[in-house]
DNA sequence: ATGCATGAGGC
DNA sequence: CCTCATGCATA
């Protein structure tokens, strides 16, 4: 009378022993699988999709922690000015056997990552907080005396208002120099590749004038748009900002945010600035954020670790598993390898070792602590390593993965 | 600030 | 199917 429907019995021994993410402390209790237990059951996702947009299933346990601690080192990637010279790391050296991916082995060493490596050269400098005043990071110094403040503010407007911004200029003259001082020569638009440097100094000369002029994020991604009609989110904003872009996206992003800045800096009240609408019709059915619980998602790095490209059949399989959408896990093993990625430290010639699809060999060893990066990460108060250090006699891995790496490897 | 998702461009 | 650039939705 078990659940032994087709679920691999074996699954979950491992349920509490992963946890990558290493500290979180979550409600474990409610997950104390004994591999003793044959079954489990995974009320976990709530895969929904737009469908019946009345039944939000927000069932489980508050957690405590959303995301475990994770460092967010601010790397780029040295895309150079080529797309396509890219692969060369996926497929081009680190694979052996293009198909065979990735052996899910159930104890062989654990994948330890490249990355989490210091961050940028200049990076760790001082950008915990702008100089000019810690503004909330997202609120208006003086958004009180906006009356409609449903658009996006207009710069001049403000600085009447809250006055205190008047200072730019001089503010200008000192932190401004500061990046200033190399070459910039703020032309507005120089074609010339930046440095990770000055994109580093950039961005942090962006967000430090962009606080002080009181705009959003939000703001300066909508203002892109009305100036150059390509417009952006506030996420792309907060990426650029927090150097969470690859480097080829940063040097497309950074003239068109220089320009910005620029005409912010110097605007009289630039009705173009002013001017935010957004014709946000997203009418389009976005399937529906599915939410990995915690313990899930710590297996699905545990997996991540063993393999970072897995194949479809392992996919499936995993998928399977974790009771989650085949897509889902997909989906999610290409985000993960992409921050993996942009966490990827940008010059090392380590791009050979990074990934490797070969987890039993060639893991560049795991540098202990993970960087808090530049922006002293509000809410990250611990470093916490990325992965955890290994694991005991007594961890067991996803066995039920095994069959279905066999299975991709020779009898299909 | 970030997780999960979409879609374009490539093999 | 992947990577990569992006963004909606959410913690």
């Amino acid at each position: 009378m078990f659940a032994q429907e087709g679920l691999p019995s074996s699954s979950f021994g491992f349920g509490a022993a992963v946890l990558p993410e290493g500290s979180a402390p979550f409600s474990k209790s409610s997950y104390s699988l004994s591999p003793q237990q044959p079954f489990f059951t995974f009320p976990a996702v709530k895969t929904e999709y737009e469908a019946g947009e009345a039944g939000q299933v927000k069932a489980w346990g508050p957690f405590p922690g959303p995301e475990p601690p994770r460092q967010q080192g601010p790397r780029l990637l040295e895309n150079r000015a080529d797309p396509k010279e890219e692969p060369s790391q996926e497929k081009g050296r680190t694979e052996t056997s293009p198909d065979a991916q990735c052996a899910l082995l159930p104890a062989g060493p654990y994948y330890a990552h490249p990355w989490s490596s210091p961050f940028w050269p200049a990076l760790a400098g001082s950008s915990s907080a702008p100089p000019g005043g810690p503004l909330p990071s997202q609120t208006f110094p003086g958004v009180g005396v906006f009356p409609g403040s449903h658009h996006a503010l207009c710069p001049s407007a403000l600085h009447q208002a809250s006055g205190g911004l008047s200072s730019l200029g001089s503010s200008r003259s000192s932190s401004g120099a500061a990046s200033e001082g190399g070459q910039s020569s703020d032309s507005g638009d120089e074609d010339a590749t930046p440095t990770s440097e000055e994109l580093e100094q950039f961005a942090r000369d962006l967000k430090h004038k962009r606080i002080s002029l009181g705009f959003t994020q939000a703001d300066v991604g909508m203002a892109l748009g009305t100036l150059y009609g390509k417009m952006f989110s506030q996420t792309t904003i907060c990426r650029f900002e927090a150097l969470q872009l690859s480097f080829k996206n940063m040097c497309k992003l950074k003239p068109l945010l220089q320009r910005w800045l620029n005409e912010a800096e110097s605007s009289d009240g630039l009705p173009e600035l002013c001017n935010a609408e957004q014709v946000l019709a997203q009418a389009r059915k976005r399937k529906r954020r599915t939410s990995i619980e915690n313990n899930v998602k710590g297996t699905l790095e545990s997996f991540f670790r063993k393999c970072v490209k897995p194949s479809p059949q392992q996919i499936s399989q995993i998928a399977e598993d974790l009771n989650l959408d085949k897509d889902v896990v997909r989906v999610w093993f290409c985000n993960r390898r992409q921050k993996g990625k942009r966490l990827l430290l940008p010059f090392d010639e380590n791009e050979g070792a990074m990934y490797d699809m070969n987890p039993t060999l060639a893991h560049p060893v795991l540098p202990g602590a993970v960087s808090t990066q530049a922006y002293a990460p509000t809410s990250l108060a611990s470093p916490a390593p990325i992965y955890m250090p290994a694991f005991h006699k007594g961890e067991i891995f996803p066995q039920a993965l095994q069959p279905a790496v066999s299975m991709g490897n020779s009898s299909n």
